[in-house]
DNA sequence: CTGTTAGCGCATTCAA
DNA sequence: TTGAATGCGCTAACAG
């Protein structure tokens, strides 16, 4: 395995300095194109590659962001990285993924690894539904680094945001749900600490109110993610006196946990019970009984956030500014929520 | 934002040298305890962090990986990077992602921009079915880190490679169609130049032989692993004289497609035609019409690929060495393929 | 046990 | 336009 040469390697062989072979090789305009020239064509015989480390460490900037979610093989976490990805490829920068299986502590501990690591910037979708008491995130927070969260945010001084409006997805679904005629629709929601959940219920809320339907606080269960979650709580939920006839769930998942119990239970879908659920995973339009959900464009989240980020990189002179972006989220209308008579609604 | 300090900071402070402070800040034996200490103690005081980039500088070692990939919002690959990276964080290496788009001329960039950015090993699933006639490649080889195949791999010298064991599980899963009942068995393939296709193919052809049934080229054909090509190839398939009466595919997504055509046609599955995917995508489970597939552990297949690359960064002094991990791959045996009459085999 | 010196590879300031 | 010198932050060899 031969040693990678180096500019002083060329700088020797072509009887210059390795300063000039720098400049030849970063298109400073202080050198004349012969130089330059002979430069870049002896750099290519030798097999000359740039040490990106160096040069990191020379001027401070790694060309690599930080991106931080709960975890990766979850479609949507995985279509914002790619939009991320293909952002950032083309301008120079690498991408470097950290989980944390909503760990707060792993959470923590992935921030000071990419600070150690001198990333330029992070983006991430949070799992401390407080992050902004912990001494680590803290410490991020006075670096000079680009911050942005996205999707699951906390709204904190100085950290742009990309999102999509939930509350606007959340209100758009229980409309649909009502146009549909139900009366009595729950909420499957999740921890309210954090905003895309609060906001979720929110819109929910003001939906049911706005249709002059009773709002019922009974009706809305924070749970965990999870299949066996929603299966769990509908089991609950269709055992109530006066039980529900529609649902609206933060999660594609608990509302395929829910559409199993219901199934279970011998009621039909949409007809008894309508489902409505959030993300748009593959699965819920791979179904027989496909599931209505919100689209929340996750590749075109993680195209912004990474947009974001190349803006404050590029502006860093200026003071620290902050940028929220809310994206449209799309309501997908399929079986789950369809009643036959309105099929076109 | 307050300038980071270095070791020389806390090393002024302490009027003792910045080796010193590199000493007692990486536990080396040759210092006092008391000395040591007061180190410690000063750099959490002044919030000292490590710079990972000077010492990569310093020791060549960056502590990074890259993984090269077709794309991340797949379930199989996200799922085996999730691996890789549970594997490797506790040893303190960072992930670095890259995709292809199966874009030839990218993935020879993408591994180019890596090894510019010094990493430590590269990983991948090849989307250049003959990479190793790149020039590209060829100067990957060169280099003294390891590299490791996951998945879609072609067998080079020198180059680790983790997959499952594709022979069988196309021979087990062609074995079960007959099982069922199927003489007629099609096969949807794709480019045989990737060992994976064309193992799942000679394990299609073997069972055929092997159960005394007629092998059919005709029924062999190579499709790009997308939803609407196993449609179209399936119109086609179901037009034929003589039909077939089982479907084993070596992709999930072609599955789907042909399942969609085969329903849209008034066909009954698995009673007409029984099919078989490959890859256990989320999907195939949900659907109502759950999907039979073989399932890779993807997971498991990235922890493997990542604790191969740990063994060779650590035997690095040895001469190059190839390791070849086979994982068993496992049938999951769903509605698409399970004939009413033999609903326990 | 601690200090001195040097260098990883590069880009940039100051001279010439 | 080019060369010489310097430092990014850290570690390791060599002294003492």
């Amino acid at each position: 395995m031969p040693k990678k040469p180096t500019i002083y390697d060329i700088a020797e062989r072509l009887n210059i300095t390795a300063a000039t072979v720098s400049r030849a090789l970063n298109n400073n305009p202080k050198i004349s194109k012969p130089t330059r020239e002979l430069v870049i064509k002896t750099a290519a015989e030798m097999g000359y590659e740039q040490n990106k480390l160096a040069q990191a460490l020379k001027s401070g900037k790694s060309h690599n962001v930080g991106v931080i979610v709960p975890r990766i093989d979850n479609n949507f976490f995985a279509s914002v990285i790619r939009g991320i990805e293909e952002e950032l490829y083309p301008k120079g920068y690498h991408v470097i993924i950290c989980q944390t299986h909503n760990k707060e502590d792993l959470e923590i501990r992935n921030i000071n690894s990419l600070l150690n690591a001198q990333v330029d910037g992070i983006l991430m979708s949070i799992s401390n539904a407080k992050i902004e008491e912990k001494e680590g995130f803290k410490n991020l927070l006075k670096k000079s680094i680009p911050l942005i969260f996205f999707d699951r945010k906390r709204d904190i001084q100085d950290v742009s945001t990309v999102t999509i409006d939930d509350f606007r997805g959340a209100y758009e679904s229980t409309q649909h749900l009502i146009n549909q005629g139900c009366k009595r629709i729950a909420h499957l929601s999740n921890d309210r600490l954090f905003l895309i959940y609060k906001n979720r219920y929110l819109g929910y809320k003001q939906a049911i109110i706005d249709n002059g339907l009773e709002f019922d606080e009974n009706l809305v269960i924070e749970i965990e993610s999870k299949i066996s979650e929603g299966k769990r709580i509908t089991k609950e939920l269709l055992a109530l006196e006066n039980p529900a006839d529609g649902i609206f769930s933060s999660s594609d998942f608990t509302a395929l946990g829910a559409i199993e119990e219901i199934k279970s239970q011998g009621l039909k879908i949409p007809e008894n019970i309508a489902v409505v659920g959030f993300s748009n995973e593959p699965f819920t339009k791979f179904m027989e009984l496909s599931i209505t959900t919100v689209d929340q464009s996750p590749v075109e989240m993680g195209r912004i956030a990474a947009q974001v980020f190349l803006e404050e990189i590029t502006n860093s002179k200026k003071v620290k500014s902050k940028k929220e972006v809310i994206l449209s989220p799309e309501l997908i209308v399929r079986k789950s929520s369809m009643k036959l008579e309105n099929k076109f609604i």
